[in-house]
DNA sequence: TTATGGATCTTCT
DNA sequence: GAAGATCCATAAA
């Protein structure tokens, strides 16, 4: 398949517009010269000011660095010891935001992410932030590569242009700033994470 | 069908 | 030393 990279412009404006951008488009991993994709269709986002949720909350620290970078880097953390989740850098340098992919809907290396993944059912595949990272073997390595230039793992525009409503909802799996509208979703997709 | 707890280890206090 | 942007198996209902 043929993958058109997004502009450089895509990453600019707010947390949340990129957010809600980046919904139906495709995120796309060469894994040693092997295509792994999966259309997003779910997406969290964390803000630099009035989130304590957002691990930019705390300041700029070792773990969170790549945050305050510039817009369009992966940030890639390791958390409960054992997951990745993988971030989209929005905003402008030195603020600390992101965009956290929640959920894939697979479309390419469907039978190499079952392999990684342990799982034969295509719907739990990619349908959790954690489980995607696995899926892509997405991991610490990626952490600070820039999603405009690198080959090993971007965001393309999707081939086919369609319609689709965005739900906005609280976010899960977290206690601070719970009551934030920060969560985005493909609504009636069978592959994100939890309605 | 929903609820609960264990796995496991990096980062920050 | 404690908590964590999760997942999964197992238990209860």
């Amino acid at each position: 398949m043929n993958y058109k990279r997004v502009n450089h412009s895509f990453f600019q404006g707010s947390t949340e517009d990129v957010a809600k951008k980046l919904l139906g488009k495709i995120l796309v991993r060469n894994y040693n010269g092997k295509i792994l994709s999966g259309k997003i269709v779910e997406t969290e986002a964390y803000l630099d000011e009035n989130d304590l949720a957002s691990h930019s909350a705390v300041g700029l620290t070792e773990r969170n660095k790549v945050m305050f970078g510039e817009a369009g880097l992966a940030y890639v953390y390791f958390t409960y010891g054992m997951h990745y989740c993988f971030n989209v850098v929005t905003g402008e340098e030195g603020k600390g935001s992101a965009v956290l992919i929640r959920a894939l809907e697979p479309l390419e290396g469907i039978e190499l992410m079952k392999k990684f993944r342990q799982k034969n059912d295509l719907h739990i595949l990619t349908n959790g932030p954690a489980k995607l990272c696995q899926a892509l073997k997405i991991d610490k390595k990626l952490n600070g590569i820039d999603l405009k230039k690198s080959s090993e793992i971007f965001i393309a525009e999707s081939e086919i242009e369609e319609n689709f409503e965005i739900v906005v909802t609280t976010r899960i799996g977290i206690e601070k700033s719970k009551d934030l509208p920060l969560r985005f979703y493909i609504k009636e997709n069978k592959f994100v994470s939890k309605k």
